[in-house]
Formats: C-alpha cells, sequence, structure tokens
DNA sequence: CCTCTAAATGATAATAATTCCTATTTAGAT
DNA sequence: ATCTAAATAGGAATTATTATCATTTAGAGG
C-alpha cells in the first residue's frame, strides 16, 4: 500500500475508491493538476465519481499535507503531491510549470529569523515568468 | 503625478478617476488587498465605480507590471502594488510582521531559468511562523 | 462471514470570484 | 470646442469551489 494510503488509513480515513484513484493519477502525472484534469481522468475509468467529491479529497490531503496547493497562471489552483519539500517555476501563460531542484531561500534568512527570535514554521515560493514557448508566441522579448 | 500614473499614461492608457482611486487606495494600505477590498474602500468616495472596473484595472497593472497578484489562505486574489520589492515573514498566531531588508531568493534561480528558457517577471514569498512573543505564550519550543 | 454505523459519496444546488456584454460616458488628441 | 477610441457602469454570464442531502459503503466488532 502507498505511503499516501497508510497515512489516510492511519488517520482513521476510510480508503475508498475515489481516493485511490485520486492519488494514482497524482502518482502517474508527476505535474500539478487542477481537481478538473484529476476528475476528468478518474473518470475513464469510473465515470461515477463526482467533481465534489475530488474537491473534498484534495483538500484532505492538503489539510493532511499530503498534497500542496497553489496557483498558476490560471483561475483554478493546481495540487500536486508533497513527495518533498518543493519550488516551482510557473509560467504564467501556459501554466507550463518547472520544478527547482534546489529550495531557493537564501541561508540568510536564518540569522534574521534569529534576530528577531522569530521560529520559521514554513515558506512558501512562487515564481512567475514566461517559459520558452510562451515567450516566442506572444513575441515577449526574451 | 505618481509614477504609476506616469506609466499609465506613457503606454497610452487614460488616467480616468478609478485608475487614480484604485492606485491611491493600495499606496495608503500598504498591504495586499483583493479586488473587493479596494473597490469596498473606493466606493466610500465614488459609490457608483463598479466591481468589474477594479478588476480590470487591476489586471491592467498585473500586465503592465506594476502590481503583484498572488493567492493567499483565502479564495480571492491579492493585490499589492509592485514598486516596493519586499518580503516578510508574518506570525502564524498574531499576524506580525517582520519586514526583510534583503530579497532572500538565491542568485542561483537565473541559471536555472536561463537554463530553461524561461523568463522571471515576478515571486512572491512568504514566510510563515512564530514570533517571540506567540511562541512563548503557546508555549511552543524555541 | 454478517451486522451496523459513522464516514464517504453522487447528484445537484448554492456561493463566490472573475469575466463578459453593451449602451453610455469621457479623456485627451486635434 | 469637437471628435473618437478608450473606458466605464451595471448587470448578466461563466468558472471555481463549497454546501446540502439522500444514498451507499468501508471497516470495526461480533
Ligand atoms: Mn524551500
Ligand atoms: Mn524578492
Ligand atoms: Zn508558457
Ligand atoms: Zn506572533
Amino acid at each position: 500500500m502507498s505511503v499516501f494510503l497508510e497515512k489516510i488509513a492511519s488517520r482513521g480515513y476510510k480508503i475508498t475508491p475515489p481516493r485511490r484513484l485520486i492519488l494514482k493519477v497524482m502518482e502517474e502525472k508527476k505535474v500539478p493538476l487542477t481537481a478538473e484534469d484529476i476528475a476528468r481522468e478518474i473518470k475513464k475509468e469510473r465515470p461515477e465519481i463526482s467533481l465534489a467529491t475530488v474537491y473534498r479529497n484534495l483538500n484532505l490531503l492538503v489539510e493532511m499535507d499530503l498534497v500542496n496547493k497553489f496557483h498558476g497562471g490560471g483561475e483554478a489552483a493546481l495540487y500536486q503531491l508533497s513527495w518533498e519539500h518543493e519550488h516551482y517555476m510557473i509560467c504564467l501563460i501556459c501554466g507550463k510549470v518547472i520544478n527547482l531542484t534546489f529550495c531557493p531561500l537564501k541561508e540568510e534568512i536564518n540569522d534574521v529569523a534569529l534576530q528577531y527570535d522569530f521560529m520559521i514554521k514554513s515558506h512558501y515560493f512562487q515564481i512567475n515568468g514566461y517559459c520558452g514557448a510562451c515567450k516566442q508566441k506572444s513575441g515577449i522579448g526574451g
């Protein structure tokens, strides 16, 4: 059983077909997906699963910190498994996501935290811009 | 005339009462605001200005890179003037904000952007944690 | 295995955020 | 002062997300 399903079970939540499928889809596609993306994919196997169930479960997964929720170019939120501490660059036009292989937060921040007696619990970083393809299409100077 | 209005004019856009007021509100309140926040404030002086106009102009300002758009905890997008390129640490309990005197984004990011032919347009950064006072009150290990 | 029940779901209504539409107004160029 | 493209007001439409509620079901306990 996947580590995600185990965590769900260990917290007393039930392992249901929608939950299995949502996690399967997110594991297979590695990129951030909207709730609709996930619902569309799931419906290929189980058309009766409703979008509301996808939203409900994504919210649960976010609350359990198993999934990260953030916004790219579009209006709909993006969801991605939080295997690890990750950061992205996001194209404001096509929504393409480039995962960073390192944390772009300067270590210097720890000095400031110490100085103010501030305990850093989490950080969120979002880098917006234009991917190569969209730059060309829209004639933005590169 | 404010630097924002000048930029608007220099690009051939007209300087209108809604545009003046939107910028005035954003300059006065320094914190990120939703479109509704801005509309509500503006309506105190000019009740006839419509929410749609606020959205239209915020989109224009974002496109012109004069305003940053991002999402916080809630559903609605947040908007903030981008002239003061600033970052904060925010206490999750009392909301205290500590301004950083430097940008905590590693310069290394530029190498990655170059590598992927990605043009960085803006970045949003939030550091959450507990301030000294709240740490003590709630007995969180420091 | 059965039974039972709280948890979860599906279908759909409701809400909230944002964009679209169109008749009317207006900023600013001439 | 005149003119016109740009901008606006007001409201409808569209999306994203959440709420409601009748029905189903996962999994605990016998
Ligand atoms: Mn990081
Ligand atoms: Mn910065
Ligand atoms: Zn792109
Ligand atoms: Zn605090």
